[in-house]
RNA sequence: GGGCGCAUAGCUCAGUUGGUUAGAGCGCUUCUCUUACACAGAAGAGGUCAGGGGUUCGAGUCCCUUUGCGCCCACCA
């Protein structure tokens, strides 16, 4: 043996040793060539932006997902020789950061973000960030990434966050951007405000208050009904159904509001109806949409009984500085002993969350900044209406028109500290100066007295500018021109609205161009039994242990595999094991072939192909021919799971067992060595955007075994890394194929029925033997195999014998004879006419299809311009596969009336 | 209240222009340490493809419908 190689696939000495010989070698750059610097505009390069992890991340599954199938089709392309390039970056998650590193500092100095001061807070973020800003892209390496990390964006950089400004900037003087007070979604618990995509709603169990409204200077009362008491503090009015027989009497009364003494309105408004709760509504604007928009047309006050904690204001009397659920037991118990209570009752009512801190989330009047978003999501809407955007899996269209056609004006100003500061600034006299560069005076008065908004921008802002900020915009740099607009947009349905639908807006906007052309959704992963994984479930699965115990492979392999686009997954680490166990065969498949190779002699000659070659070539182009058509059909999965069966099964299983019999006769040996060979090297490119690493490092012992060899012009023009070598590519299926493959299926079947017998299990042969001989197998065939099958089957090639027609009647039947055993393979009267029938009609639609095409093909442009020898060959075609029409027709009528 | 998805072997799932015998992994049964691999090999058991109806020569696949589970969107006190 001259090329050793270790009994295991060894992936822990293996992945980082091959990682770094690709990064190194600069094979993640667009032109897998350092020196390469300019870019050719005739050639369409393949892009991806990475969906950024929060820089202060750790991995989990979903970024193993994403990883998996970005790389898949990363590599994917680089193979087929197009400059490809995946942008990789990290984003600075403004709350989840803020967060984390308060977290932090309470927990080591016990100092909150309020002491430490703005500038000193995002001093010590910055430097957590350096000092841990590195670990989730490490990580992401990991997963065999193959980014060009030279290009690696971060969105809080110089580069991205003028990109910021710079659409800020744009939108504002379009006035796509305002501010003023609006009622939006207040999270007292980070005292910020969130857009309504950052609220969460889930059926809670709360109770249901109802109490009198008492009509001013009367015993009279309207009832009311609300799960937060506390709100009536803020009350302006009460409102009924104008046609509601119970109320209409008090319509334009005044009632007075518990405790505070408050004389407010009673209203009328359609939108009250009449057979829910008790028919009336008390209306609170400050803190409730509904009650805003009728606040809106009766031009109500509106009154704000909550601060930014949520505890009750000055507008609250007694209950100021007391927190909202405080003041609701305190305010229900001052209700009850003035006799205005009614009832409380449980009750099932959906609670508005924040999706960061879980605390419930205040409506609340506030003044903040919003993106006119109409104009947007109507020319984000068309570009997937038109096609200039495709989404994978096709359903996802109609989530996102629906999202969309109803959306609001998004809320973007955020009351952080991390983040991109709102590029605005104010004078004394209040004048706004909206820039691009910091100002050293107001743009009005030009007093030099000047702050800047406090405020920052909502995390997806910047994440919406990514494909396009990421390679140089505004500035139009030559990554800028040649890769935008991306090729994919690949991520998880979770984030279509929050980042997918955004980037779209943002790319029409700002760049004029659909920022990537398709968008690939991939699905979320749960543990094996479908719930979702939680630190308090403990059921979560770390990536970095899986990758630990199995490889990065076959983890890669399982998330790909197995999963459909836009659909869950369940994962379990024992699916990942059994990829493990794949990995491992393809490395000692591969080492067997590594070793048939070194033991070939030189000076031998090919022979002919056995049935076996020629089987497993045809097998070859099958797959090549399918596994394109899937990947051209974002069917990654089906691509792989029918990969792993041609290797594991057919390959393996199969054709090196032949191989090794073949190998015995020395006449046949180059021919099989070099078969054994090129299915090995075409196996290992298909595989190779599934599990990289054990593909490249078994490509390298090949490679350099083969060259070793008395067949070494084979690997003559192989590259050196797998990475950069040429996806396979299929020819044309040659008519002999098919009898190939019913040929060696027979055989298959044969052989199994011997051992079968050989077990002593059974002698009758199995019906698939008796339909595929009679598909049209001979005896020959079987009599020119027979030491296959003897070998295969596990007897002796002399105690086998091929008697035909042995039955009774001449030709019925083919025996096998196994030492004194026989195995019946009747030959006629197998035809089932059903079977025969579904058979004719199968073939009747295909030629009708295949006129179809023809026709088309010819009456088309073809018909004149291409060469007169290629359109009467599609002529010939043409009448040929109507003739058989014409025929196959006459047989359908014909077994009409069988 | 709308919209979508799922229901296939004991478990987890593939099965995308409807087409011979519905597949895989794990688990199970019985053999085999055969010179690539026990992270293996061989053979096998196990499915009325949720129920019903329809279209078709032919339906897991298309249409209608029922049931059960899940998800998304939505302002009902």
């Amino acid at each position: 043996m001259k090329h050793e190689l270790p009994k295991a696939y060894d992936f822990k000495s293996t992945e980082p040793r091959v990682y770094a010989l690709w990064e190194t070698g600069g094979y993640f750059k667009p032109w897998n060539d350092p020196n390469k610097k300019d870019f050719d505009p005739n050639v369409k390069p393949f892009v991806i932006s990475i969906p950024p992890p929060n820089v202060t991340g750790e991995l989990h599954l979903g970024h193993a997902m994403f990883v998996s199938v970005e790389d898949l089709m990363t590599r994917y392309h680089r193979m087929q020789g197009i400059p490809t390039l995946w942008v990789p970056g990290s984003d600075h998650a403004g709350i989840a950061t803020q967060l984390m590193v308060e977290r932090h500092l309470l927990k080591t100095e016990e100092v909150t973000r309020e002491e430490l001061g703005r500038e000193e807070f995002v001093k010590r973020t910055w430097a957590w960030k350096k000092k841990y800003g590195s670990m989730i892209t490490n990580q992401i390496r990991r997963l065999g990434a193959s980014c060009d990390w030279d290009r690696e964006r971060f969105t809080l950089d110089d580069g991205l966050s003028g990109a910021v400004r710079e659409a800020f900037v744009r939108l504002y003087e379009k006035g796509l951007i305002y501010r003023g007070p609006r009622l939006i979604n207040w999270s007292p618990g980070l005292k910020t405000a969130v857009s309504d995509l950052e609220v969460e709603y889930g059926e809670e169990e709360a109770v249901l208050y109802t109490f009198k409204y008492m009509l001013k200077d009367s015993t009279e009362y309207i009832p009311v009904a609300t799960v937060r008491p506390e709100t009536i503090l803020g009350d302006t009015a009460v409102a009924v159904h104008p046609d509601d027989g119970r109320y209409k009497k008090y319509i334009g009364q005044t009632v007075i509001v518990p405790v505070l003494g408050r004389a407010i309105p009673v209203i009328a408004d359609e939108y009250v109806s009449m057979d829910f709760g008790s028919g009336a509504l008390k209306i609170t604007p400050g803190h409730d949409p509904n009650d805003y928009a009728i606040a809106q047309r009766h031009n109500l006050p509106i009154i704000s009984v909550l601060d930014e904690a949520a505890k009750i204001n000055e507008n609250g009397g007694p209950y100021q500085g007391q927190d909202r659920f405080e003041c609701r037991a305190k305010l229900w118990a001052d209700m009850k002993k003035a006799g205005l209570v009614i009832k409380e009752e449980k009750y099932l009512t959906t609670i508005p969350r924040s999706q960061r801190g879980g605390e419930i989330v205040e409506p609340m009047i506030s003044t903040q900044w919003f993106v006119r978003i109409g104009p947007l999501a109507q020319a984000a809407l068309e570009a997937v209406k038109d096609g200039r955007i495709q989404i994978v899996p096709e359903r996802f269209e109609k989530v996102y028109y629906n999202w969309l056609e109803n959306i609001k004006d998004w809320c973007i100003s955020r009351q952080l500290w991390w983040g991109h500061r709102i590029p605005v600034w104010y004078c004394e006299n209040n004048h706004m100066t909206v820039a691009r560069a910091d100002p050293s005076e107001c743009a009005t008065c030009h007093s030099k007295d000047i702050h800047q908004d406090d405020d920052v921008l909502d995390t997806w802002f910047s994440s919406g500018l990514w494909p396009f900020s990421t390679l140089g915009w505004p500035d139009q740099t030559p990554d800028y021109k040649y890769f935008y607009p991306t090729s994919y947009m690949e991520t998880g349905y979770d984030i279509l609205f929050f980042w997918v639908a955004r980037m779209i807006m943002a790319g029409l906007e700002f760049t004029g161009q659909v920022p990537f052309q398709t968008v690939y959704l991939h699905g979320l992963i749960r543990d094996e039994h479908g719930r979702k994984m939680s630190k308090t479930y403990g059921n979560v699965i770390d990536p970095l242990t899986v990758m630990d115990d199995f490889g990065t492979d076959a983890l890669r392999f399982t998330l790909l595999v197995g999963a459909t686009p836009g659909n869950d997954m369940n994962l379990s680490v024992k699916k990942v094991e059994a990829n493990r166990n794949f990995a491992n065969k393809i490395w000692n498949a591969g080492r067997f072939v590594i070793g048939a190779i070194d033991s070939l002699q030189p000076g031998l000659s090919a022979a002919e192909p056995t049935l076996a070659d020629s089987w497993i070539r045809a097998k070859s182009q099958q797959l090549v021919r399918e596994v394109g058509r899937l990947f051209q059909a974002f069917q990654y999965g089906e691509a792989g799971r029918q990969i792993h069966e041609f290797f594991w099964s057919d390959f393996a299983d199969w054709y090196v067992e032949i191989a090794k019999q073949q190998m015995q006769n020395q006449a046949a040996q180059e021919q099989t060595v070099i078969t054994l060979a090129r299915t090995l090297e075409m196996s290992l490119r298909l595989l190779h955007p599934f599990t990289p690493f054990v593909t490249e490092e078994l490509w390298g012992h090949l490679r350099r075994t083969i060259l070793d060899s008395p067949i070494a012009n084979m690997a003559a023009d192989w590259p050196d890394a797998l990475i950069v070598a040429r996806w396979p590519e299929a020819r044309d299926a040659g008519g002999a194929e098919e009898a190939i493959l019913n040929d060696f299926a027979l055989i298959q079947e044969i052989v199994r029925s011997i051992r079968n017998v050989r077990a002593e299990k059974s002698v009758a042969p199995s019906k698939r033997i008796a339909a595929v001989i009679a598909a049209g197998a001979q005896t020959a065939l079987l009599q020119a195999q027979k030491p296959v099958i003897a070998s295969l089957g596990g007897v002796d090639e002399s105690q086998l014998t091929i008697r035909e027609s042995l039955s009774s009647k001449p030709g019925d039947s083919i025996a096998l004879v196994i030492g004194t055993l026989e195995v019946y393979i009747p030959l006629a009267g197998m035809v089932d006419p059903a079977q025969e029938k579904s058979r004719l009609a199968k073939e009747l639609k295909d030629a009708r299809a295949q006129i179809e095409r023809l026709e088309q093909l010819l009456s088309g442009d073809f018909a004149n311009k291409a060469p007169a020898a290629l359109v009467g060959k599609e002529r010939e075609k043409l009448a040929a596969f109507r003739e058989t029409a014409e025929k196959l027709e006459a047989q359908w009528k014909a077994s009409k009336f069988m």
